[in-house]
Formats: C-alpha cells, sequence, structure tokens
DNA sequence: TGTACATCAGTGAACGCGCGTTCACTGATGTAC
DNA sequence: TGTACATCAGTGAACGCGCGTTCACTGATGTAC
C-alpha cells in the first residue's frame, strides 16, 4: 500500500495533516484511524508505528491548529497597521474558514463540550486563550494609537469578535449552508465597530 | 429493577427527561443508553419498549429543549416590559444554563458540528430559528418603542447576544470553570447595549 | 565498490471492548363477563 | 364481587458491529567494515 518508506518525522506531519484535513466534515469521535491512514495510503496498523494511539493525533492537532492561529495573526500583522482594519481582516479569516469547513472551529468546539477533562481539553484552552491575547493585544494597540475607545475593557472587545465567529458558525453548520454567513460577519462587524470606534 | 410497570407515555417523559439531565454533563455521542435506564431505575433493554433506539431519544431531547427555550421567552416577557430589560434578563438566564452545564448549548452545538445532516440536525436547526425569532422580536418591539436605534437590522443585534452566549460557553467549558462568565456576559452587555441604544 | 548486518517502516490477521439492539420469556395490570 | 383472559412493561442473555490496538513477520534502507 505505501508507495515507500519514509522516515518517522515525515509520516507523523502527513497524518496529523491528514487528521486535520478530515476533521474539517468530522468531529473528533467519528474519525478513524483507517480513514487517517487510508489518506496518508497507509494502513491502519502502520499508524502505530508513528503515534501511541489516535489520542496523541488529536492532541498533535490541536498544536497544528495553535500553530496556524498564530500565523493568521501574524500574516494579518504584517498586511496591515490600523487596528481597526486588523480586527476586520481577522474576522473574515476566521469566516473563511468556517465556509470552508476547517477543522478549527470544529475540534475546538467540540473539545469543550465533551466533558471530561483531558490533556487535549487543557491544550485547547490554552491555544484558544494565546489567541485571544493576541487579539487583545491589537486592541490595546487600538486603544492606545486613539482608534478605539481607551475606557474598554480590551477582552470584552476580543470576544466580541470571537462571539460573531461562533454564532455565525454555529447557524452555518446547523443550517447546512443555508445561513448566510458573510453578511452575517459584515453586520456584527458594524455593528461591534460603531461601538468601539473612537468617536 | 423497575419499581412498578408504568405507562409508556409516562416512562418515554422520564426518559427523555433523564437523557436531558445526562446531557448536562456528556455529549450524544458518548451519552449511553444504559445509563439513561439506569437513571430511571430500568434495564436497558426495557427502553425499547417505548422508543425505536438512542436516536429518537436524541430527537425528542432536541424538542424537549425547543419547547424549554420558548417557555424561558415567555417566562422573561411575563416578567418584564422594556425591550433592554428582556434582553439582559434572556442573556443572563442562558449564562446560567451554561453554568449549570445544561445540555441545551452541549446537544445544539454538538449537533451543528457534526457533520452528517440528519434529522436531529435540521430539527436542531428549526429550534434555534424559533428561538432567534422570537429575540428578534424583542429587539424589534424594542426599536418601535424607541428604545433600540431603528436603523439596526435586528437579526444581527440577536446575533449579537447568542455570540455572547456562545463565546463563553466556550471559555467556560475549555477552562473547566476557570473562566469568569458571569463577567464575561456583563462587559459583553454593557458593550452591546451601548451599540444599540438609541442615544 | 562490495558485502553483511542492524534498523525500522509497513503489513495483515486477529483480538477485545463497548455498546446499541434483539428476542423469547415473565408476570403484573386492567378489562370483559 | 369474583374469575378468566389479553395486554404489555420489564427482564436478562446474547448477538453483532465498528473500531482502536497488538503482534509476529517482512523486506527495504542505510550504515559499518
Amino acid at each position: 500500500m505505501a508507495e515507500e518508506k519514509l522516515r518517522t518525522e515525515i509520516r507523523r506531519e502527513q497524518i496529523v495533516e491528514a487528521a486535520f484535513e478530515l476533521l474539517g466534515t468530522q468531529d473528533p469521535a467519528t474519525l478513524s484511524v483507517a480513514s487517517v491512514a487510508r489518506r496518508v495510503g497507509l494502513v491502519p496498523s502502520a499508524v502505530y508505528r508513528h503515534f501511541r494511539g489516535k489520542d496523541e493525533i488529536l492532541d498533535s492537532v490541536v498544536e497544528l491548529i495553535g500553530r496556524r492561529l498564530l500565523e493568521i495573526v501574524q500574516s494579518v500583522r504584517d498586511h496591515t497597521s490600523d487596528s481597526l482594519e486588523r480586527l476586520r481582516r481577522l474576522l473574515m479569516r476566521h469566516i473563511r474558514f468556517v465556509r470552508e469547513n476547517s477543522a478549527i472551529p470544529r475540534i475546538i468546539l467540540v473539545d469543550a463540550f465533551q466533558v471530561r477533562e483531558s490533556k487535549r481539553k487543557s491544550k485547547s484552552y490554552k491555544v484558544i486563550r494565546a489567541y485571544l491575547d493576541r487579539i487583545i493585544q491589537i486592541v490595546a494597540e487600538g486603544q492606545e494609537a486613539g482608534k478605539i475607545r481607551p475606557e474598554l475593557d480590551a477582552q470584552t472587545v476580543a470576544s466580541g469578535l470571537l462571539g460573531i465567529v461562533q454564532s455565525g458558525a454555529v447557524m452555518w453548520y446547523l443550517s447546512e449552508g443555508d445561513f448566510d454567513v458573510t453578511r452575517h460577519a459584515q453586520r456584527g462587524w458594524e455593528l461591534l465597530a460603531t461601538a468601539i470606534e473612537s468617536k
């Protein structure tokens, strides 16, 4: 089945990437080791040469998501300097993820709602916190620059942004794509922007 | 095991109620028919006298949630007349659900994120839409009464409210209760309120 | 440049566990006469 | 009020399926000499 033997570091990356992609349309519980293996071109048991088990794969996916989120923030920072514009772009970037059925909203949210505390759950929390902290930083910079009302709590503003994404994501997924998330995001942004802009 | 034989209508209610309670701390996938049966005081196979299977139980839970949500709106309407105050109370009611680990956010959100389209998923969508429509109605009434800025899209305002709940819920569950949802909701509300109030 | 050997990624069969579900049977409940 | 019978909720054993995981074995790759 495997076209060739590859070093374990390479296989690990391939397996995590494959799991990440499959999680775009499946939740962690229904994701099977077999489907991940198939996508990489391996037999299910071969996966165990590179990972201790399914849990370790999912842990690695969360780490991958963490890296991707920070890359996004960095990319947005690189392309814009205005804080409000940065927030708007981040929002739109997220909405694209939602529409493209990315694993990012899915695995984080499903992790959140399966209650047993687990390494992965606290790892997800750290990932989201780290991401939220970067957004908070953008807000704080906007306040210093006089673009955003200084008396607001930066964390609340950042949460507001994520709230728009999340409510949109839920409606989008539940409606099977019928709900207009893009419009939802645009209008949500307008509302948020008028609330936070320095007049 | 069963203390007595009870009519099937009664058992159905008991089983759905038990499942609803268990879903306060478990997601639909990990909820076992056996645990539901135990909670009612029945043997697992007895459940099949009253339901065709696990799916039918979960469907009924979604219907129960729909009824509960509408009851909440009604109760809030009965106790207050000011639109802004109604919205604020609804928000706080939701936050209490989140803190008490209610099944409502859990089952709806998990349903949203398991992709296969299913009767239950579209049923969940209808339930949320119906609920959202009631909130929209409250917003529209507030606009007519001159309390809420008339040029705003009522659906966006309603979504904003749900966004506060959802982002709070995710952080709360991920953090294992460490995140201060109540403060999150209060500050979120202040931000939203200043954005929508007629000046 | 060639040979021997060690390493280790990949394989397929099989195991084991959890869990939803089925089924033949029991016995309490309620109704008909 | 009493008796016979039908109904149906409840039971426990067992089935079957999916799926994660284990294990002995293979054979390609790379290194040492």
